[in-house]
DNA sequence: TGTACATCAGTGAACGCGCGTTCACTGATGTAC
DNA sequence: TGTACATCAGTGAACGCGCGTTCACTGATGTAC
């Protein structure tokens, strides 16, 4: 196969960038090369610049689409449970669950991209504005940037100790007190 | 310079521990190589692996020199202030604050080795068990690592926003939430 | 205490390897007539 | 509707480069006499 037709080479962009979004945030973005990317969707890797100007342009849009899909997640929350607060407690649950410490590919990108972004100030304004609708979801002003923080840190830290007995109290320490900070 | 004195070599030892201990706090494990370690502490690249096994090895060591300083400067809180109330939360002020973001070289192990080990199991224990000293120390029990998680999930993001207001905002709700939840 | 020699801390060049990126090429797609 | 051709999505090989690691070598240190 050497060309494509437009729909078709536009939808293979896109699985680019969703492939990229899940693997970035499983492996971390130095360890997963253009090839690793191109490869999972089935091109190889000379293609790539054809649909991106650079490794960290992917980077940019990956992180886009996880936080995009990350809050579509939040607002079918708020759907299924009818009121907002029961959608909250239902997120706690969810976030700081083994699941989701074990699968970071499918996991919040806040956490996810932390690591990555914590230098390199290239993708950061896609970064923070993920940050602030995340926390705005939660509640308005402080108090959903610290209860963030406290998803974050404890799911970070957990994902670090996996395997180790404090991962799963670290978990549980943090469901805890996410749910007394905004009650 | 070809040889020196045994206690020239253990001292040069320690020396490349605590540059890479800085090192991997302010760039990133994978954004260091073994030869800016070398170079920073006056070596070449070349003597490396007749002082540690592998990379891996000196990660395990630098991320447990930083772990002990880290505590023996939360130890030297607890002696400038007296008491242990007064000296957490004087932590607080100084762990979120703006200097302590713009430094992860010097600063929390916890947060600053968090993105690089929540991949690769290798040096977990040592990283486990500085999380538990760290939060040991904040208080005991489940409050501690709440109240450690809320720390370095705060930090890691006010880093991953550096240089926008949501920065600056994130360290302020993340130490009145911390004050809050152990008050 | 002084000499002769083995040790070994550190050097510097080299090794494969995988990375991000580039580029000449291919052949089905899309378009102009 | 059918033909002729330009476009361009994707290929596959190559490029520098920096990495972790290895190794033959050097010469001051430490030791045995």
């Amino acid at each position: 196969m050497s060309r494509v037709s437009q729909a078709e080479a536009q939808a293979n962009r896109k699985r680019v960038v969703a492939a990229a979004s899940r693997l970035f945030r499983e492996k971390g973005v130095p360890n997963v090369s253009i090839a690793d990317v191109m490869q999972s969707v089935g091109l190889t890797s000379g293609g790539f610049y054809k649909l991106f100007a650079s490794k960290t342009a992917l980077v940019d849009e990956a992180a886009a689409m996880a936080f995009a899909d990350m809050l579509s997640y939040l607002a079918s929350l708020d759907d299924d449970h009818g009121d907002h607060e029961a959608a909250w407690l239902s997120l706690i649950d969810t976030y700081l669950s083994p699941e989701a410490r074990d699968e970071p590919g499918d996991g919040c990108p806040a956490a996810g991209f932390a690591g990555d972004f914590a230098r390199a100030a290239e993708c950061r304004d896609t970064y923070a504005a993920g940050v602030r609708d995340m926390a705005g979801w939660i509640a308005p002003g402080d108090s959903g940037l610290a209860a963030l923080s406290t998803l974050v840190g404890a799911l970070l830290l957990a994902r670090a100790t996996a395997g180790l007995p404090l991962s799963e109290e670290l978990l549980r320490a943090g469901r805890k007190a996410v749910t007394q900070m905004t009650g």
